[in-house]
DNA sequence: ATAGGGTTAG
């Protein structure tokens, strides 16, 4: 506050919301905005900073956002500005403005709740929506999208079904982007059936509530149901975006419908989304689930931009269909363009080690892991262990499985597996008791079964 | 033109 103090009056009219409140306050005392000299425009403001009850715009209709208010920092630094010969008076000002004196208006809560939900923060977006609520303030249109979108994240239904309630009580249901929430939070907290009664009622829908409908069911298992609201939607005339055909391709490869797949990749061309990475990751993700690598490496070399899940997509496709070999050789490739790696690239790179019982390579693998700080990550702590176990190097993988910093029963599977399969009961004995939490003890295991029939008992 | 919101690949 002190610095703002000090800026002149000139240094702060080139800001723009400065300037646009200096024209909307201009324009509301009657005057011609273009006519309006500067002087009266520094008159204008002395009187609005004299009276106090213009300072929160208090019309029952929407708020004008031009119109200067003390929620920007801007017009706090107007303040100081303006009334510089009194600092006194200033900070009495905007002692009387503290939190508690002054109620936020709704704009400030939605901002507030859609940076949390930004933020990845969504328990605390759910405590704000609270706080809010108990404040008295009756929530908006706005301010339903980010609480919903925490509650998807957090795969809260029941408080999902409270926030619909809500909704409707505020009359904000045939809101499209509510809507579209509303569907997401339904198909991603599991219930379909209810995302489909909110899509069925809606007034108007745009592209995203369809997306948002194929998206669901793709992700619930339901690829043909998927496809069909695809072409419901084409037949309404509503052109697919990028995450519509990403939607289709998983629907596509979850079903290995390669035929359907091809169709959806020349509609792909025609569309023009073609050179978007993320599509055409989809697209040689698509083909190498349905089992031709041919078409994934057409579609792959012809891509104009690669990422690194674009590389992760084929190291795994080439793993699945038995060739880790290449699966390497493309990670050394991936390596030399410089691409740079994640975890989940780590996952598929140990994963071809194993699958070709490779051990200097996973080796080489563990090296760059721990140089690129991802030895911690949950995922590549197992496939490491994976890894060492499948290719035959127990210690390394007990080395491994003891350094973990949270063990999950994926962990504990692929350290059980790697042991039975190694002909190490005794020590497979031992985890398993340890891993039991009292519900699972040693003696009760029949060892004689298959190392898979243990993984499943240790689970239970 | 002038504050804020939704779907998206391994």
């Amino acid at each position: 506050m002190a610095e703002c103090h000090r800026l002149t009056f000139e240094s702060c009219r080139s800001r723009h919301t400065l300037t646009w409140s200096h024209r909307a306050l201009a324009t509301s005392s009657g005057g011609n905005v273009r006519a309006v000299a500067a002087g009266r425009i520094e008159k204008l403001w002395r009187q609005f900073f004299s009276d106090p009850s213009q300072w929160w715009d208090c019309r029952p209709e929407k708020v004008n956002s031009n119109y200067p208010d003390f929620k920007h920092k801007h017009t706090q630094d107007a303040l100081w500005l303006v009334h510089r010969k009194n600092p006194t008076w200033v900070r009495a000002q905007l002692a009387a403005m503290a939190p508690g004196t002054v109620q936020l208006d709704m704009f400030s809560w939605n901002r507030r709740l859609a940076r949390y939900v930004k933020a990845g923060q969504h328990e605390k977006t759910i405590e704000l929506y609270q706080e809010m609520q108990q404040k008295g303030m009756s929530p908006d249109n706005f301010t339903f999208v980010p609480v919903l979108n925490a509650c998807a994240s957090l795969r809260a239904l029941e408080a999902g079904r409270k926030v619909h309630e809500e909704i409707i009580q505020s009359g904000c249901e045939a809101d499209v982007f509510v809507g579209n929430s509303l569907v997401d939070m339904y198909s991603k907290c599991g219930s379909i059936e209810d995302a489909c009664k909110v899509f069925n009622n809606m007034p108007s829908r745009d592209v995203v509530t369809w997306n948002a409908m194929i998206l669901g069911h793709v992700k619930c298992g339901q690829g043909q149901k998927a496809l069909e609201l695809f072409h419901q939607m084409q037949q309404k005339g509503v052109q697919p975006t990028p995450a519509t055909l990403i939607g289709v391709l998983n629907a596509c490869a979850s079903m290995f419908a390669l035929q359907e797949g091809r169709c959806t990749h020349e509609q792909i061309i025609e569309s023009g989304w073609e050179s978007d990475v993320f599509v055409g990751s989809s697209l040689v993700d698509m083909y190498a689930k349905c089992g031709s690598m041919e078409d994934a490496e057409r579609v792959f070399n012809k891509m104009l931009s690669r990422n690194v899940v674009t590389w992760t997509t084929m190291i795994l496709g080439y793993v699945k269909c038995g060739q880790g070999s290449k699966a390497l050789e493309l990670f050394q490739q991936m390596q030399q363009e410089g691409v740079q790696s994640d975890p989940v690239m780590f996952v598929g790179v140990l994963n071809a080690c194993a699958s070709i019982v490779a051990l200097e390579e996973g080796r080489h693998a563990h090296e760059q892991i721990i140089q690129s700080g991802y030895e911690s990550v949950a995922v590549v702590g197992n496939s490491l262990i994976d890894m060492y176990a499948k290719c035959g190097s127990i210690e390394d993988a007990k080395r491994v499985f003891n350094k973990l910093p949270s063990r999950d029963v994926v962990s504990w599977n692929v350290m059980i597996f790697g042991h039975v399969k190694y002909g190490q009961r005794a020590k497979s004995t031992g985890i398993i008791s340890t891993n039991a939490r009292g519900r699972c003890t040693a003696s009760s295991i029949d060892f004689s079964g298959s190392a898979e029939c243990m993984c499943k008992c240790s689970c239970t």
